[in-house]
Formats: C-alpha cells, sequence, structure tokens
DNA sequence: CCGGATCGTCGAAGCGGTTCAACACGCTAG
DNA sequence: CTAGCGTGTTGAACCGCTTCGACGATCCGG
C-alpha cells in the first residue's frame, strides 16, 4: 500500500500538502492540487484509517447497536438498520454493528475509541446501557424513549399520538368498543416504553372519545395470536375495531378473525401499526399507522451527526404518526348512516 | 482518556513491558504482571484502537457485506448476521457493516485497512464484487457460489443435495408428481446460484425417482404466491407435492392453497426450504429443509479467521442439508397402503 | 521603494501503540 | 572462576497521518 509520503514524493510535494489536498482544510494552488491529485490516482492510494484516527481523533465510524435476536419485529429492525447504515454514508461514516446483549461492547468501542458516536436500539424504560453511554466521550442518539429522557437524544415515532389517532379512526368510523392487541408479554415486562406510550394514548383517546377500550398481550406465534383473539372477544365480545401493534402477530390475528367467521374490512376494522410494507403484504391491504422504521434510523444518525458537528444540546423527536386507510377498516354500528 | 504510557508510569515499568502483558507476546513475572494489572484497573486503561491498528497492522474488525434492502427474505438475512456478528467476538473481533449496493465500499474498508477480512452475502453467479476482494489483501468468505468458485472461500447450505432430498421425500411417500414454488423472478434474473443448484437437485432426483416436476417462479407477494399456485394446479393439476423455496411467499403460498379447497398435509404435501424458526411459525407446522442460516454465517467467521492466521488454502464448503417431517407431508397417491 | 498582508507550502512534533535488538540478572556447566 | 544461557525487562524505532507554527513569495497601499 501506497502511503501519503509516496504521494507526496511522486507529487513533488510536502505530505502535509497532499494532507491538505485531501482535507481541503488549507489552500492549495490548482496545480499542485492537480499533480498531487494524479500522484494520488497513479498510486491507488487510500489513507490508512488507524493511523488517521490516531492523528486526528476521528474514526469516521459510528456504532450501531441492535436486536439481533428476539421479541421485536425482524423486517423493523432491519429497516432502522438500513436507514441508520445509508445514512451514515451521506456524512462519509461506517457501521460497527454491535449486540443488544453485548453490553461490554460499548466500553469496547467507545473507550477504544473505535467510533465517533452511537446509535442504540430498543431503549427499555430502565436500560443498563444508558448510563454506559451517557458516560462516554461520543454522543449517543437512542431509538425509542427511556424512562427519564432528561439530557440525552432520543428519536421515536410518537406512539402516544399514534394510540390516540387510531382510536380517533375508529371512533369517529363509528365503532364504540375497541380493543389493543399489543406486544408479547416479555416486551411488556421489560417495559419497552413504546408499548406503555401507545398504550397511554389509546386509553386517553378512548376516554374522550367515549368508547370503551380493552388490551390484550399477545405473543408473536400463531398459537399466541389466536389466544389473544379469542380472550378478547370472549370477554368483549362488542368490539368491533381493533388495533393491532405487533408485526409478527398480526397474520396469525387475521387468520384467526377469519377462522371464527369474521370479515375483516367489514365485520371488524382492524388498523395495523407496522411498516408500510408489512400492513400491504397481509391478505388485505391494512389501514395502518405507519411505523417508518427507515426513517427514524436515518434522523437517528442526523442528530447524533449534528452533536458530532456544533455543540448542539441534546433534544428528543417523536415523529408524528400517519393513518393510512386501505382495505381492513370500515365503518362501525355506531356510525350514520350516508 | 489514559494512555499506555500512564500505566507504565503508574505500574513502575515501561511501556513495551504493558505492552507485553497485555499481548501475551512476551513471558512476564507474575508481580510485574500484577502491578500493570492494577494499573490498568485503576486508570480504566483501554488501548486506542487506532493507535493498535497503527502499529501492528491488524484492526480486529471485519467486514460484513449484506443485502439490507429486497429480495432475500429477512429473516434470513437478520440470522446470517446474528451467526457473523456473534461469532466474531468469539475471536475478539467487530462487525462492519456495509449494504450490498456500497461497492465502493470495498475498496473504502480494504484499501483503508478499516478490516482484517470480509464475509460477503448472496453471491451472484457473475458477482462484480469478486473480482474487488479477489485482489484486496484481507482474505475474504463468500456467503453462496459465484460462478467459478475456484481459489476461492465459499460456504452455503448445499441446495443441490438439498433439492434431491426433497423430492427424495416426497418421492418416497408415494408423490408422482411434485413442483417448486421458488424464487422470485429477478433473483432468477441474478442468477443468484442457489435457486439454480436447488433446481438442478431437484430435476436430477426426479429423473432417479421417476417424478415429474414442474417449476414455478414465485414473487414474494399474496398476490404473486396466489398466481404460481394457480398456475401450477392448472398446468400440473396432479401436483400433490410442492417444494416452496421462498420464505416469504410461503404464508401466502399455503393461504392460497387453502382458498382452493386444499388441505395441507393431506390433499397437498408441502416441503419448504427455510429457517426453523419460519417452518414453525406457519399455520401448521412444515415439514422443512432447515436453512441454517446463523450457522452458516459461523461457519463464514470461522473459515475466514482460519486464513487470517495461519495461511489456510481456500476452499468451499457445502453443509448438508437435514429434513424435518412435520405436519405439512404425508404419504401421497402412489403410498403402500400400510 | 519599503513594510505589512495574504497566499501557498513546508518541516516537525505529536497521536498511542507494537516490536525488535539489546541488556541485566541469576544460573548452570565446564 | 568464567563462559554461556535463559528469563524478564527496557529503550527506541517505527506505523501513517494531521496539524501547528513558520517561512518565502507575491501583492498591496503609502
Amino acid at each position: 500500500m501506497a502511503t501519503i509520503d509516496d504521494v507526496a514524493r511522486t507529487a513533488g510535494v510536502s505530505t502535509s500538502t497532499v494532507s491538505y489536498v485531501l482535507s481541503g482544510k488549507r489552500p492549495i494552488s490548482a496545480p499542485t492540487r492537480a499533480r498531487v491529485e494524479r500522484a494520488i490516482e497513479k498510486l491507488g492510494y487510500r489513507p490508512h484509517a488507524g493511523a488517521r484516527a490516531l492523528a486526528s481523533a476521528r474514526t469516521n465510524v459510528i456504532a450501531l447497536m441492535a436486536p439481533l435476536r428476539v421479541g421485536v419485529s425482524v423486517p423493523v429492525i432491519m429497516q432502522f438498520v438500513a436507514g441508520v447504515v445509508t445514512r451514515a454514508r451521506d456524512f462519509d461514516h461506517d457501521v460497527l454493528l454491535l449486540t443488544q446483549d453485548d453490553v461490554s461492547g460499548l466500553d469496547r468501542v467507545t473507550g477504544g475509541s473505535m467510533v465517533d458516536a452511537l446509535v442504540m436500539m430498543d431503549i427499555e424504560a430502565d436500560d443498563p446501557r444508558v448510563p454506559l453511554v451517557a458516560a462516554a466521550k461520543q454522543p449517543t442518539v437512542l431509538i425509542g424513549l427511556p424512562q427519564d429522557p432528561e439530557g440525552l437524544s432520543c428519536v421515536d415515532l410518537d406512539f402516544e399520538a399514534a394510540g390516540r389517532l387510531a382510536v380517533r379512526h375508529l371512533a369517529q368510523a363509528g365503532h364504540a368498543d375497541v380493543a389493543l392487541i399489543g406486544s408479547p408479554p416479555e416486551v411488556l415486562r421489560r417495559h419497552t416504553s413504546y408499548a406503555e406510550r401507545m398504550m397511554r394514548g389509546l386509553r386517553d383517546q378512548a376516554r374522550s372519545s367515549g368508547v370503551t377500550v380493552k388490551v390484550e398481550a399477545c405473543d408473536s406465534s400463531p398459537a399466541g395470536a389466536a389466544t389473544a383473539v379469542d380472550a378478547l372477544l370472549s370477554t368483549a365480545p362488542d368490539t368491533t375495531g381493533i388495533v393491532v401493534h405487533n408485526e409478527g402477530a398480526l397474520p396469525h390475528v387475521l387468520a384467526r378473525l377469519a377462522e371464527r367467521g369474521l370479515v375483516v374490512g367489514t365485520d371488524m376494522s382492524v388498523v395495523a401499526v407496522c411498516p408500510r410494507d408489512v400492513a400491504l403484504s397481509q391478505r388485505i391491504p391494512m389501514t395502518s399507522i405507519d411505523l417508518p422504521a427507515e426513517d427514524i434510523g436515518k434522523v437517528a444518525v442526523d442528530m447524533v451527526m449534528a452533536r458530532l458537528e456544533g455543540e448542539q444540546p441534546s433534544e428528543t423527536r417523536l415523529l408524528a404518526p400517519v393513518l393510512t386507510e386501505r382495505d381492513s377498516s370500515a365503518p362501525g354500528p355506531a356510525a350514520d348512516v350516508g
């Protein structure tokens, strides 16, 4: 591999000049720049990342900590990841991937100066990683909200608003009894905050819209979905509107409703909270509140980069939910008959 | 951040001694080692990754190039990734994540010495990335097979054997007319080799088992699956055994079969080629040939690490397929009646 | 015609590790 | 008693790049 000295020699300039051509931090005359660039081209020179990191205290790498295994729905994770990686490239950064459970990885990458910044997904209410990154010298952005987001940078969908929006949509369509089929019990147990925020919004809006709301936790398996649907329909048989906030369970919920002879979009209105493509790949196109995972990932990177440049203060950003009506929801019992 | 010199000073030794304590490359007496370790502990010292990379020409990072977007099924990708990341940690390496389409990323990370080695997923027959990594100084392992794997390291499921196994299973169960519902057309168009290897094995075994085999490409959408099923059943109405090699389409294929009044596991035997958990989360537990994505990822890392240590020659490893009988396959028309 | 900016370039000092040759020391063998 | 050896430790060179202070040249106004 050619070094910067090789380039300098073949261009007939000093190494610092080459460095300045590369970084643009000092003015270089056009002819000199041209000679240097020709030399770089000719030698196929690539700056050594380690040397650069050592000298400049910048790695141009950000760490992304993602849950590679359980619970959270896989397509959603991938979209977050895709968003983060592509946006990072826009800032000329690469992404180092850490798994959620590798808590010591935080120390490793921050303490070892392997990365300039961190993005962490799937934050729990009382997340053990939060104090660690708060102590790190690298800025961090959390995807999801911990108990106390004070002084931290966070992004997420505004699930509380999403809950309100879903209920408002159903209530306005004339549904008087609605339900949530939500996250698996273990997610609730971990107090992943989105589930709780969702429920809060749901209940708020139910109260002010004057509708009843029943909540069922739901395993992502076919059996779990069946159990939840059955439980719901036996304890709240008047339910005509369901919000499903569980991508994994969604197809199985729909299957169970069908098995019980309920036609979604006619007998039962269903609003899904999930990524657009998941909503579109069900047996019928689902009315849904989009979970813009890729966008959230991108925003996370934008925020972390902002903090890396200027000394932006930390902030938490909640993205407004958007509901798209498709074929799975329809007017309910109390609807004005046009 | 404390440096190695700080540690040396507080331990009362030279920096090289600290370095040797850390690396174990020279014998250090117990008392000295203890003093150094205490100092490290006390100062919370972490070696600077960049400095280390510069001096040792080793980054302890491997690059993983994964398709973060289309085509290939998302859960499978995640399992590959999870396998790679966890196994990399066993070798004290971290993972830098590149997207498939970021071809220039290869140059960047190899030329810039950002990584010690590479793992690339989703290799196509005539993959443009192959010549690039072949020219790189870092060893590379491909997940999937290019046209000519000569001189390259590759891992994959032995799809040809999987095809044979699937047909043999169905043929032995008494099915005389079988079919493949396979990858989306665009995957075939890219000549991703697994699809072709699968078909080859399928046809080979069909010939020697004396059964007919019909092949349908299949989009992963509900509509695509319906089209494929309908086409199959109209052009080959005698089909009683289907191999589905398309995780995304699998649920929709099953749904369409049900819509047409065919009971899977009775009227129609279906063998899925997919990860175990996908097979288990369908409407009924599927007889399947496991696609051990996580294992493949791990093997890829093992191979790449082996090449990093000794000067192992490159090799290609095909994992033997395993078929697990569950509820979606049953004896067919020609079965001996017990 | 001179003093002082301005512009472009350079030299050298780090950045924080690894590693090699060398050395001090206490032993054993001759 | 000395030559020779192994063990444990050290000093210093080096890895490839960034960046700061300085310097020569050119240009301006006075």
